[in-house]
RNA sequence: AGCGGGGUGGGGCAGCCUGGUAGCCCGCCGGGCUCAUAACCCGGAGGUCGGUGGUUCAAAUCCACCCCCCGCUACCA
């Protein structure tokens, strides 16, 4: 089976924060799941560098957007590298090869007749020299009296609102009075696919409740054409005839990274023809992990414009969307700076440790909180004492009784029944990963650790050693190759630990795909052997925090 | 306002779709063990499932209404 694996693209803006990592980490955790199981995966995303805010951003910085993004993009991909993301092609939109491909794609759907022109007027700020999104002119509402309404919707009393609405419109970048020009835009043509929209969601029976729900009311309360085009110089160029000046809607070009992601990905193994193969084949699925604000672009915009391309590509088989985290109970905010941002948190513990946590409590049914007492609470009872120290009293045990080699033993019948329960509980593991319950398959992945802990003590092989030295062999090598096994199932949630233990273990190469997981190994000299783990301190963590940020030790610290 | 999600022992969550005397982790109390990072293992106390009404032999689980929390509403990305 042939899998695309793929997580929302990042706007690259700001250093992301851990809301944004939920995403990366889930797809990380799928995209490793479908090579331990043998399939076929090519696992994509990129950095999202177009439109308004970075523009603007960049005007602040004094730099072009440019020089902006390349410097984000390489700081970003560092960041997701060290988390151990493992992207087959982590690129950009900036990209020459997808640059071109949104254009030859959007040209198509031109063609098949599925995009229209229409003219609308449009706040301009003749400072600036740009036209506005709604959501950057700032006005009073016209229904609270509130000063700082947003174009879109008052903050304050929460009523939509038209930019043309606000009393006293400036403009939220230079406080400019904004202008209502004519301009014309280029839209595409959505309520026209509903019905095709509809039988694919409802066809469509692993999308996940939410994602099923939101889609199908949208399309019962009537689908509106999008605009593709704006005003904004920092895009791709819209090829539409007429459109010079225009550039493509930073929405609609970045989900066709999806596909040009993959495309340059084979391109560059000097292998083209296998993406058609893999975007275009009978037998390829494709899974996006994505927040719940950005269903209905990965349901229905998406799928859509994959459908007026006419040009056989596949349709999303899942779009695995999460709802959202929040930070001690609050939105994560830059400006308020509530929340931990990638490079901070990589300053701060070990990636494994934040893939640990992240992936425990990732927002599958609802909202997430991250706490600083559960998140320490977590890592010191569950990583820490049940997992780490079971793997160090098993490899310890063997380091000073059996000179670090693990015996040939033929394995009694209650070593074989551990071992018979543990691969059970790996079933489990895997049937949630299937089912995209990546939660409760790290949770299941602690019940081996705590299978393995029973077994020890029951056992007692501490005594065995002087009384009964066959019994204890049997308990060694059965501990041990748990351990194996746990290293193959570990390696998907906490790459750089398991492949740490791969190596203690005396074992060469990576963990061991799941069809060789539980093949029994004996006769094994162990390599050095320490703790994987450690315990952390709440007030330590947040201390350092402060320091990392007092002293910008980190760029997102800086900005 | 509309739409979506949630309200389960002290804390964090699962179960609800496919109704049948409530499960997991932490914490707490008691016990065991000493190989291990004061780690590990066993046992126990503690909840009637936001509220009201209904369907049913039976409801956390289905239906109706109500209360509370959160998010979204598509030119922010």
């Amino acid at each position: 089976m042939r899998w695309i694996v793929a997580s929302a693209w990042p706007y690259i803006n700001a250093v992301p924060h851990l809301g944004t990592l939920i995403q990366v980490l889930s797809s990380d955790v799928y995209a490793r799941y479908r090579r331990k199981k043998g399939d076929s995966v090519v696992f994509v995303s990129g950095s999202d560098e177009h439109g308004t805010p970075i523009e603007i951003e960049a005007i602040r910085k004094g730099i072009s957007p440019k020089e902006l993004t390349d410097k984000m993009h390489s700081y970003v991909s560092d960041l997701f590298n060290r988390f151990g993301i493992s992207y087959d092609n982590y690129t950009r939109t900036e990209s020459p090869t997808h640059v071109k491909f949104v254009q030859e794609f959007y040209m198509r759907i031109y063609e098949n007749g599925h995009i229209f022109e229409k003219e609308t007027e449009q706040l301009y700020c003749p400072n600036d020299k740009m036209f506005l999104p709604d959501r950057f002119v700032i006005g009073t509402c016209p229904y609270c009296g509130y000063e700082k309404a947003h174009g879109d919707q008052c903050d304050k009393c929460g009523r939509l609102l038209n930019p043309t609405d606000l009393i006293n419109p400036r403009c939220a970048i230079c406080g400019a009075e904004p202008e209502l020009r004519r301009t014309k835009h280029w839209f595409f043509d959505l309520p026209k696919f509903s019905d095709k929209l509809k039988e694919y969601i409802e066809s469509n029976e692993q999308l996940p409740d939410n994602a099923r729900s939101m889609s199908l009311s949208m399309i019962e309360d009537g689908l509106k054409p999008r605009s593709i085009t704006r005003d904004n110089k920092w895009g791709i160029p819209a090829p539409f005839p007429g459109a010079e000046g225009k550039t493509i809607y930073v929405w609609m070009e970045a989900v066709l990274g999806y596909v040009s992601a993959v495309k340059e990905h084979f391109e560059r193994l000097d292998k083209p023809e296998e993406f058609d193969e893999f975007w275009k084949g009978k037998d390829t699925k494709s899974i996006y992990f994505i927040g719940k604000d950005n269903i209905p672009f990965h349901t229905l915009i998406f799928p859509a414009l994959l459908m007026a391309s006419e040009g056989g590509y596949v349709l999303p088989y899942n779009v695995a969307s999460t709802e959202f985290l929040l930070f001690e109970g609050e939105k994560f905010s830059k400006r308020e700076r509530i929340g931990i941002w990638l490079d901070e948190a990589l300053a701060l513990l070990p990636a494994d440790y934040w893939r640990f946590y992240m992936i425990y409590i990732r927002p599958e049914t609802k909202d997430a909180n991250f706490s600083w007492d559960d998140m320490v609470a977590k890592i010191n009872d569950e990583l820490n004492d049940t997992l780490g120290n079971l793997i160090h009293r098993v490899l310890s045990f063997i380091k000073s009784r059996y000179n670090g080699i693990v015996p040939n033993a033929q394995l009694d019948e209650e070593s074989e029944e551990m071992l018979k329960e543990a691969k059970e509980i790996a079933g489990r593991i895997e049937d949630n990963l299937e089912r995209v319950k990546l939660r409760d398959a790290l949770k299941e992945f602690l019940e081996m650790a705590r299978l393995g802990n029973r077994f020890f003590n029951s056992r007692e092989p501490w005594r065995d050693i002087k009384e009964n030295k066959p019994r204890a062999d049997s308990t060694v090598v059965a501990s041990f190759n748990l351990l194996k096994a746990m290293a193959s199932y570990m390696h998907i949630f906490m790459p750089f630990s398991a492949e740490k233990l791969w190596r203690m273990m005396g074992l060469d190469g990576e963990p061991a795909p799941f069809s060789d997981a539980f093949n029994i190994v004996t006769e094994i000299q162990l390599r050095e052997v320490e703790p994987l783990f450690h315990k952390v301190n709440k007030e330590e963590l947040q201390e350092r925090l402060e320091e990392i940020r007092e002293k910008g030790e980190v760029l997102s610290a800086r900005e």
